[in-house]
DNA sequence: AGCGGATGTCAAGTTGCTTGACAACTACTC
DNA sequence: GAGTAGTTGTCAAGCAACTTGACATCCGCT
């Protein structure tokens, strides 16, 4: 069996609905968003909306975990290719901030000032985002792991860093003071430090 | 409304079940191609690809035509791209003959001789191959009709001059005796001489 | 306060796939 | 040549997912 036809088809209404979630999102802010015209912009019903993502809050955060998956699969590459921690981590980081600043989605989000509530989607983003550190720290660590299994700090350092790392690459991608590529320096620079210190005294 | 639900998973089914149907012909032969192994191939009931596609000589059907769609899109895009009728007639036909000579399910059709009774749907290829000598026929004359509107000939003429194109690309593509681009070169002369001859006459 | 629009939820209806069964046919075996 | 196994084509009942219509509730606006 290759394939079972309800893998190739699942999740497809998912991915649909999703995708008229962040195509009105893009077009005209979060706030005019609504189930009905998720649902009657891909032709189901509003129901079925419900049904298959929750209530309007589910929606927002599944958007945003949908769009993280996209970052991460940046993130796990750009490790993977990378021959020391800390350069895999400056050019993951170096990603996932390119890919801030060029997602449409994300700029929306990030750029909903004021007009409207836009902004509890980047709410979600920041404060609410417990789901998206979480999710974000367990794959970063996994990719740290996988690729460079002798980091000198303990499991509990080890997840320090790694959410520390997820905040800063965060934080910049809501709040951007520079390029992508001087702030995965900066966020580099720090663990860098942070791990030739930990050397240092251990 | 960008692309509805239902659009956008219509026909995923049938795909899927032709893709099975296709993946087991080219693995062990038409003959080893049943009901039952299309449907568990993707994880269906039996009952649901006779409800989808038919009987199993209407499977067959249905893998030729879908076939024939992918060869047809050749003939659109040459034709259009040429710029002599002569010219189209003979790269399309090239592209065509080239496609049949690649395509893993053409050849394993084809080559099917002797052992169990592949030869059925070679069969359909060939002689019971009315739907597929006409769907052809139709979107040959229309890229000719498109792209070249000055024909010296009548519509039953031209009809009749497609049909025979159509027939030709057929026997080549179940009988090949030289190389893709020859034979094309061979179709196209054949045609040539036909509108030169009815240039001379008209 | 009242109104329109949106949300969240429910129950009944429809559609499409599944399941189990059946008769008819073919190929193989003893 | 009869028996057996496998396949086909078809049917009806069952089930899961989407639809439809309805309702109470909440929020922003006049």
């Amino acid at each position: 069996m290759t394939l079972t036809y309800r893998e190739s088809q699942q999740g497809l209404l998912r991915e649909r609905l999703l995708d008229a979630a962040q195509a009105i999102t893009e077009a005209s802010g979060w706030s005019t968003v609504t189930m009905a015209k998720i649902a009657s912009t891909i032709g189901v019903s509003r129901q079925t909306v419900h049904n298959e993502l929750g209530t309007r809050h589910d929606v927002a955060l599944a958007l945003a975990m949908r769009e993280l998956g996209r970052f991460l699969d940046v993130v796990r590459v750009r490790m993977a290719d990378a021959d020391d921690l800390v350069d895999g981590i400056r050019n993951a980081c170096a990603g996932v901030l390119e890919l801030g600043r060029d997602s449409i989605l994300i700029r929306t989000i990030v750029g909903s000032v004021g007009s409207g509530n836009d902004a509890d989607l980047l709410t979600i983003l920041t404060t609410e985002s417990g789901e998206i550190v979480e999710t974000a720290g367990v794959v970063v660590k996994q990719s740290v792991l996988d690729h460079f299994g002798d980091v000198p700090l303990t499991d509990a350092e080890l997840d320090v860093a790694v959410e520390s790392i997820v905040r800063l690459v965060l934080s910049h991608i809501t709040r951007p003071s520079k390029d992508p590529a001087q702030a995965a320096g900066d966020i580099a620079w720090i663990i860098e430090l942070a791990l030739t210190g930990k050397r240092a005294t251990s």
